[in-house]
DNA sequence: CTGTTTTTGACTTTATTTGACTTTGACTTT
DNA sequence: AAAGTCAAAGTCAAATAAAGTCAAAAACAG
């Protein structure tokens, strides 16, 4: 289908423009070989803000149409306790932690559970103690990159 | 009678797809050589949530009929798992553990994507190699004990 | 014969594709 | 500066492509 070819095409443009992109309409259009109304289709039903993108445009002369990826407080949050986690965490603060992502809804509830159970003392308990917090921080901080 | 043959038509397929099937209704009414609410009877008699099949369906240009069957309760199926993954699992193995859990609807996208950072190479990657597997088996068997 | 299951088809809803027409903005000319 | 030109993007409705619904008719089981 036409329609969802150009938006994993738009899906990966925004992956390089991290987050961002500024396409042309007509231009677009020529390449693939459609209609222009087509990506306005594609970006009005598939774009939309309750998906969290946020569209913009201008028209005329070297007009164009802007795609952004809106996560960008979703973004800085979720920076900020990456950096918090540090490269160890007792389990108890990790799941205080995760209590605040989830309840700010950056997670959901099953997600969370999730979490907790990979970072929990009897995931870890084969481990020799002194390097259980270390590694829950790793796994913690890679659960977050997997969330940016 | 059609129906039955037009069921086990359906079967065959899921077979072959190791569960997971996508037709076209028109399509495959047309093949049949039957009206197309044919195919919707069947599956709607036959193919039901309480027999285990989970059905999903878009319409329009492209539309398609989405059938999984969730072989096992859940349960036994997360038991099966939990063995399975014995005491030790690299990390593609791991993947296709998820991926198959996931196919089957057991978890979402977004909490194979946590599971999935949790058990990553780059979460383990300051154990000491030989410890990686074993600990990713702990939290993978952890995370399955979480679901149940 | 009666009640259930199957078969069929008409009609509805949703999604996609296309194209004609409108609006807007930048640039050029008077 | 006002008017004109052209290159975008926007809008909207028609055409098409699916799937869903529902009820009447037919077939079947007991």
């Amino acid at each position: 289908m036409l329609t969802d070819y150009i938006a994993q095409m738009i899906e990966e443009m925004l992956n390089e423009g991290g987050g961002i992109l500024e396409l042309q309409r007509n231009e677009m259009a020529n390449r693939i070989g459609c209609v222009p109304s087509q990506i306005s289709y594609v970006i009005s039903s598939r774009f939309t803000p309750e998906r969290g993108y946020i569209i913009e445009s201008r028209r005329g002369g070297g007009g164009c149409i802007r795609i952004v990826r809106k996560q960008m407080g979703r973004n800085e949050y979720l920076t900020h306790f990456f950096y918090a986690i540090g490269d160890s965490i007792e389990e108890g603060e990790a799941l205080a932690y995760l209590k605040n992502l989830a309840g700010n809804g950056f997670i959901g509830q099953s997600e969370a559970v999730i979490a907790a159970s990979a970072m929990s003392g009897a995931a870890l308990s084969s481990l020799p103690p002194h390097l259980r917090s270390g590694i829950r921080a790793d796994i913690f901080k890679q659960i977050i990159l997997s969330l940016m």
